[in-house]
DNA sequence: CATGGTTAAATAGTCATACTTTTAATGAAA
DNA sequence: TTTCATTAAAAGTATGACTATTTAACCATG
């Protein structure tokens, strides 16, 4: 099946330097080598290092100024929401000093997307979700989970929600252990239109995690 | 004084093309010109075009694929939380249709950072953040009232919240209507280190916005 | 007529090179 | 020491040629 997406040497560039910026090996405030140098040793054309470097500068993670050069940008700028920062940061060394910090973010989010997903979901609305958590039960994978999500962060109506399914695939990917118990719950409260259930099972969830992360 | 940032050519191109996608004059799905030809219409090089076109493809605008040409990305793979995005969002003619999905997703993640900066502020923070407040009631404009949310923000010692300040610029921008009192209020639960007290203040401080906006 | 494979053309991707602009260092003059 | 011009390093821009990928038209074959 001819999936195979277009492999840009620009793109494997970014590849090469995201991971060093994300773990610390480029500091935070460090110069990068100009990209004639970083051609030469990556050979590859200037073109495609200053492609890599727009790139990387959208995401926050770059700064570059006449004559002074490129630098990392101080973490504070950094796109964390971004997809690909995200995933290359979950497999950097550090990664699990991130967990605490997605945890809080998810049981914020997520349950108040739950609330928001029981209150507007539609008869289609339920159907798919149903069918999600069934998925779920016969194939309790990650891939599973993250589909299932998608599905209420879609129902949720709000256009934010998909970023927010970034942090969902980091802790679903850090910890495959499904809570199906309460993904059930959930969809039924969801079902029922019972918004403030659907909230604290929702948060639940993300709690039975932490505490397997906890120790 | 001098702190005139670099233009390049390429951010004003990006600059020229967001707004297009963002407001839907370039649809969803829609082919953006070859970078040869919007090159002759911007007068500007090849080189200019394709580095914005890896800009804008970087924050998940737009795709490109080889002889297809470049086309505009589906809404659910936009980064709606990056800053130059959001920022680009709220000057364009439908921002309104945003505003209650940005201040759901504020209601969920602002009590939720002011609970955690309630719970771990020290001296030093503390200072800053009345600080801020003083300069709030001083100055009650959008900008101060930034500044104290990132003060806030940052004493919750979340590396995620940065970026969720962008959906709190946007409201802040939307309506210049500060909650003096509210704010007054949160700085008290978080110096007296009330986290639960500190969360409804949050969500107060925002829910008055709301309902300035609601007619 | 239908089917399937071949070819051709359009467009993104890459490279090399030359030139321009910005700005940090440097050093000379006041 | 301060100030100002010089210099040079690095990013920014332009151009043109070439490559790679893929759609779409085309042609041959059944």
């Amino acid at each position: 099946m001819g999936f195979m997406k277009v492999i840009r040497r620009t793109d494997e560039l970014v590849n090469s330097l995201m991971p060093a910026i994300l773990c610390g090996t480029l500091a935070e405030g460090g110069a990068l080598p100009s990209d004639h140098q970083l051609g030469s040793e990556h050979n590859v054309s200037r073109t495609v290092v200053r492609e890599a470097f727009r790139i990387l500068g959208a995401k926050g993670l770059i700064e570059a100024k006449p004559r002074s050069g490129t630098r990392v940008a101080p973490m504070s700028s950094w796109a964390l929401w971004d997809p690909d920062v995200l995933e290359c940061l979950a497999e950097t060394d550090h990664a699990a000093r991130f967990d605490p910090h997605i945890a809080d973010m998810r049981a914020a989010i997520e349950p108040a997307l739950a609330a928001l997903a029981a209150s507007r979901a539609n008869a289609n609305d339920l159907a798919a979700l149903q069918g999600g958590l069934r998925a779920l039960q016969q194939t309790p994978k990650m891939a599973s989970e993250i589909a299932y999500l998608a599905c209420m962060f879609e129902i949720s109506g709000n256009p934010f929600a998909s970023n927010a399914l970034n942090l969902s695939s980091w802790a679903c990917k850090r910890i495959q252990d499904v809570p199906l118990e309460v993904y059930s719950q959930l969809t039924v409260s969801i079902c029922q239109s019972q918004p403030e259930a659907a909230r604290r099972f929702a948060l639940q969830a993300i709690l039975d995690r932490v505490e397997i992360m906890e120790p």
